[in-house]
DNA sequence: CTGAAAGCGCTTACAG
DNA sequence: CTGAAAGCGCTTACAG
């Protein structure tokens, strides 16, 4: 006994000046315990006697003891990785927001977050997938907008047993976690709120026909006319892709109608500033000449000018809720509400005004 | 040897169905050699025969093989993670090209990137990245600007002798990794075209004072000055902080200076959008009545109206090269050139024109 | 040029 | 409620 504790002293010959870094070894002898129940306590397992893990917890805080995640993955299968696949757009505001939210939940939680990005359309993409889960050993994914829309991931990822969150609009699986907000009431408001300031010519520019978004986008643009009995012209509705282009290019043809609309709901802040930058190089007052709204409230709206009536979607909560909820499923606790939705809520400012 | 291929067929009673997921040990016996031999192969170690190199090269790619990283951080005290420490700004589309360029190199080198945003100022900065640093087990640090020009990071790393690669104009120890761009240059060729424009009284606004890219930018500005005989005026350079407001507030002192400038540049694009925005508030025409420059090229500038005249850095190459000689370094080899300078572009658009 | 042994720091069964 | 043993899949010394 006494030569087994002298040989674990002599041990301690490290080479280096940093700090020797505790291992559950140090914090058992430390305790008076076996490892395992270090491991234990250290998992907030239970069957451990109160007096028992206060007094590992104790030698925890005073060896500064860190378990070894590699350790731990060897010997536990579990990576603690959550992967965040997500398109590479230009606009990175919202995907910025979805990064913060979920990394802020996963970091307490003791989860790493991995970046995938993606350019789409992408043909490999499944295979691209199934390395990434692969190599990165991903335990679970978090599939923000449109990312969970494309039929292929979401079938993969079951394929692969990864769990993982989806955030979008579109219908899923019951059993899976899916976080949205509502996109048909919110355009359902931001429509009315023209018909209420006098338009009754509405051009409608239709997001990327991926996202899930954007038929309730266009859902709710329609049922606001027909609440309002506004006859549905076709002919003011513009086929969009979320860009700065294609916003600019639909305004072009909507402005060149013979009687082209007093107002355009884009189906994002990107396409509205395509189509204020079209009206300014035509010549036309925004809000005056031509009220113009955006959706998705992106740091953009408030730097260009006029500031861009939009829409505000709690991305970050979002996130954040996504991340806690594939947690709990990896942890193996039940989601309580793996639909969750979430409110969005109509912003005013200066690029819509009554029509006068 | 019969019998023995035949316990290797009785051998396959897996009781899942997912793929048997090849180990080391599978290898070198596919291959007839020892798990070390495989080692040495996989990790392209010297010292193995070509011969035997090839068989089990065969042997991995039948098996589809791939090291449990896990296992091999545990064992070799390598975590091969690369973590990017940044601050979390509004604007992300620079951050955006650094993460896609770092990762494209991370990625094939068999580099895991993991990211830290952190909010600055921030008074436990150095306890943030201690943490993050020993939980994440990064063996090297990425940093973007503003990142590197904190002296408490840099001194933090160095103390951990953590190898970074510091993405930013300011000078540094030889011996550590600096990519930068030359600032002062493009401010220097940007000012000149405004005087070449015609502009005598040419505004400036100053860049945040803990970005090493501020003093550059401004260097260039008066040197530019100095090389066409025009005399430097304090009154006309007014310090900013990158953002969007402080771009507008100090536009509106220098607009209502007695004698104001007929162009002013500014030290970004946020503050140059910041700028726009107030001279539109005040019923000036740009570049009309007020020319406006800014710097960084972000998705921006050509957003706006007019779009901007600005200066684009090779964001994506810079990030590539931090990653690649970093990658160097942890490797064992010596980055080639430590310190490496890019060339800045200046890119005219139509917020400046001749002064009539 | 190749290999047998030890060990990295945990968790998973299994005992008691 | 607690612990002794085995093993996860590699790499690091060390032999030859």
């Amino acid at each position: 006994m006494e030569s087994l504790r002298e040989s674990g002293h002599k041990m301690k010959q490290k080479s280096k000046p940093a700090r020797p870094k505790a291992t559950i070894f140090d914090v058992a002898e430390h305790a008076g315990v076996s490892i395992k129940t270090v491991s234990r306590v250290v998992n907030k397992e239970p069957n451990v006697r109160q007096q028992t893990r206060d007094k590992v917890l104790e030698s925890v805080g005073a060896l500064r003891y860190q378990p070894n995640a590699a350790a731990r993955e060897l010997s536990g299968k579990r990576s603690r990785i959550i992967g965040l696949i997500y398109e590479n757009a230009e606009e990175f505001s919202y995907l910025n927001d979805v990064f913060n939210g979920a990394l802020g939940i996963c970091e307490p939680a003791g989860f790493s977050l991995l970046l995938r990005p993606l350019t789409l359309p992408d043909p490999d993409i499944a295979d691209r997938i199934r390395q990434f889960a692969t190599n990165a050993r991903v335990e679970g994914v978090v599939l923000p907008a449109p990312m969970g829309d494309l039929p292929g991931v979401a079938a993969l990822l079951r394929e692969m047993r990864i769990p993982f969150a989806a955030i979008t609009p579109r219908e899923a699986d019951p059993d899976e976690i899916n976080i949205h907000c509502n996109d048909e009431a919110a355009s359902f408001s931001l429509t009315e709120l023209l018909i209420e300031q006098g338009h009754r010519a509405i051009g409608f520019i239709k997001g990327h026909p991926d996202h899930g978004a954007s038929a309730k986008r266009f859902a709710g643009y329609r049922r606001a006319l027909k609440t309002h009995w506004i006859a549905y012209a076709p002919r003011l509705v513009r086929q969009g892709y979320f860009d700065f282009d294609s916003g600019r290019a639909a305004t072009g043809r909507l402005l060149d109608l013979a009687e082209p609309p007093s107002a355009i709901l884009a189906s994002n802040d990107d396409m509205a500033a395509g189509a204020i930058f079209e009206a300014r190089e035509r010549g036309l007052a925004v809000p005056g000449e031509l009220s113009i709204a955006g959706f998705d409230d992106t740091r953009f709206s408030t730097r260009i000018w006029p500031p861009l009536t939009t829409v505000r979607q709690p991305i970050i909560q979002m996130a954040q809720t996504a991340a806690a909820l594939l947690i709990d499923k990896l942890n193996g606790r039940a989601p309580a509400a793996p639909r969750t939705t979430f409110e969005c809520e109509v912003v005013i400012r200066d690029s819509t005004a009554p029509l006068c």
